[in-house]
DNA sequence: ACCTGAACACCGTTCAAGT
DNA sequence: ACCTGAACACCGTTCAAGT
């Protein structure tokens, strides 16, 4: 059911996932979804808690590769990246819908395994300096918001001709580059 | 009528803005807005160009004033932050609403008109040594993406604990700090 | 040019039943 | 424990009229 959700996403939208098309692609009638969830909200908040866990699965692969702590953090990003490219409905379940994540239980933990594996790999990236020094969480947050940012502009079309080209793949990069810590003396 | 769907936005969120509460609150009948839009769609569109010219007016005002160009640079990203944080429906419907920004026409040049005086202070802070050389559009774009990430997460209720206290003001200060160019010798 | 009332095709959700 | 069918209250949108 939940995976009848998630095709109902990717091919028409989120508009497309109601209950009647998910009890109708699983040979039920329109409201057998109420046997299993208490609303639509909660079901697609189970679609979402799937997408949490597979995503917490991909930044754990990339941190156990044998990549430079930098390679890592942007194949991290770009994976968000290209969710919200080839998926937008099933990624605004995870980072752009507060009704879904108010849900909480299953799908805040979920968040919270990816999250936490991503700080993982913002921490190696300070480690080797290639990020600065900050607080990891403070700034794994703000990396992770301006991939977010990046993607949702994508995601509408964008504002003007040049700045459009600025896709989140390089806007990630362009990021990066620029958060280097300077080469200069440690300080003290 | 305009006014009318931006209260109905502000105080019952998107959800609130039914054409028939619209008609009602203009003490009209239930489809009287068809006589000036098109769709719903159109009617959100007008909304969201009404508050880009709003934060067109802000940014210029801001751009004119005699701060140094860093507190500008802050200061209109507050304001984002801000009408992120005060009025979470009319913000969707400029940064957030695929549907809404595919209406262009008005909509888009209101946009774009916003997003040009967010460059020229963009500009100022290149120029004055507080942000790095990169292509102004760009950075800018890049600069307004991080504002609007972290908006987005706020809004959402916040992964966990101590990630939630990084609040968009603070991110984004975080962020300009972390950007500043080093103060080594001028390359070439 | 602007407005109305009825109607249509959808929803999410509830409920009384069925097995 | 799981499912069904009818029903309710809501939508956006359309259309034939009215002024």
């Amino acid at each position: 059911m939940v995976a009848a959700a998630r095709t109902l996403l990717d091919s028409g939208g989120e508009k497309a996932v109601t209950l009647r098309a998910v009890g109708h692609a699983c040979n039920l009638s329109h409201n057998a979804p109420y046997r299993h969830f208490a609303s639509r909200t909660a079901l697609l908040a189970a679609v979402a808690a799937a997408d949490f866990r597979d995503l917490h699965e991909d930044f754990r692969e990339i941190r156990r590769s044998r990549a430079n702590p930098r390679n890592k953090l942007i194949k991290a990003l770009t994976i968000g990246a290209d969710l919200g490219r080839d998926h937008p409905a099933r990624y605004d379940l995870l980072f752009n819908s507060p009704e879904v994540s108010a849900e909480g239980g299953e799908l805040a933990a979920a968040e919270n395994g990816a999250f936490t594996e991503f700080v993982a790999i913002v921490e190696e990236c300070q480690r080797s300096g290639t990020l600065p020094e900050a607080p990891t969480p403070v700034l794994a947050h703000l990396i992770f918001a301006t991939m977010h940012g990046l993607t949702a502009a994508a995601s509408r079309g964008g504002t003007d001709a040049d700045v459009t080209a600025t896709d989140p793949a390089s806007g990630v990069r362009l990021l990066i580059n620029l958060l280097a810590p300077s080469p200069g003396p440690t300080p003290s």
